[in-house]
DNA sequence: CTTTATCCTTCAATTTCAATAGGAAAATAT
DNA sequence: ATATTTTCCTATTGAAATTGAAGGATAAAG
């Protein structure tokens, strides 16, 4: 199960990319559609902008707003910067890979069985963009 | 990433099953072999024989063994009892259930998404079992 | 120069996770 | 019987992560 902040993330983003207008958005009323904590979700907003993922302005009319065309922004992306690894185990994670300790993962099954999880879940999240969340 | 007491269960759950001997097996050996603290083995094993995956006998010539053949005992199961939701989201969860309060479930395409790594994945945690990570 | 809104730091409550301690109960061997 | 071995059970601890709040600084607009 994801980590709230990241389904907070991911519905934020959501949100955003399901409006007409291109923004900008709120945290406020991000916050208040979504049923997320405004402070929690503020922390979350500074962190994709810092990503790139997202930008903003300041002052009346400003919020928050898409730095780069939702449909460039892949899911997996976000997952890995909020969650972290998407892999099951860390000897089998691409992004946050760490060595086993106790076997040997050339012949470990289970290391061949949740490797072949993370190329199933990757090939949908890699795939799947902000813009196909709308 | 599956928490460490999901992941020293489903190593200990290997090693027996890559034995050729149907034990028992001591959860000192168990837990040495895979680098796995005892006493924290101790209460995975436990829950694994109150769960009916395992069996044991006390005493010398005594420890763990398996309660079902191996090729019975789905990967998904294992995961279910220790961990929790295999889902990323409550919303799309088949086991832990919980109703989206900000959105449609029928049109929201982050559901969607997530459903369609959730099928993904049971797809192979239904499918592999215990036998299969030898 | 007031209002609006993000930015930033700090902190706090709670929960979860990982692990340990210490002994009770059962089985076996002597 | 008694000692040894091994699982069973309860309780507790310590650390870390999670979730969230407080309060003010900064920037932009009117």
């Amino acid at each position: 199960m994801l980590a709230k902040k990241t389904q907070y993330a991911l519905k934020a983003l959501t949100y955003m990319a399901e409006q007409h207008s291109a923004g900008p958005f709120l945290i406020a009323d991000i916050g208040s559609k979504k049923k997320i904590p405004i402070k929690f979700l503020e922390s979350i907003l500074l962190e994709l902008k810092k990503a790139g993922i997202l930008n903003s302005k300041k002052g009346k009319g400003g919020g928050y707003f898409f730095n780069q065309d939702p449909s460039t922004i892949q899911l997996a992306t976000i997952m890995r910067l909020i969650e972290g690894p998407i892999a099951l185990l860390p000897c089998v994670s691409l992004h946050f890979y760490k060595k086993c300790n106790d076997c040997n993962e050339k012949k470990c099954g289970l290391n061949k069985i949740m490797k072949e999880v993370r190329d199933n879940t990757l090939s949908i999240l890699e795939n799947r963009t902000v813009q196909d969340l709308v």
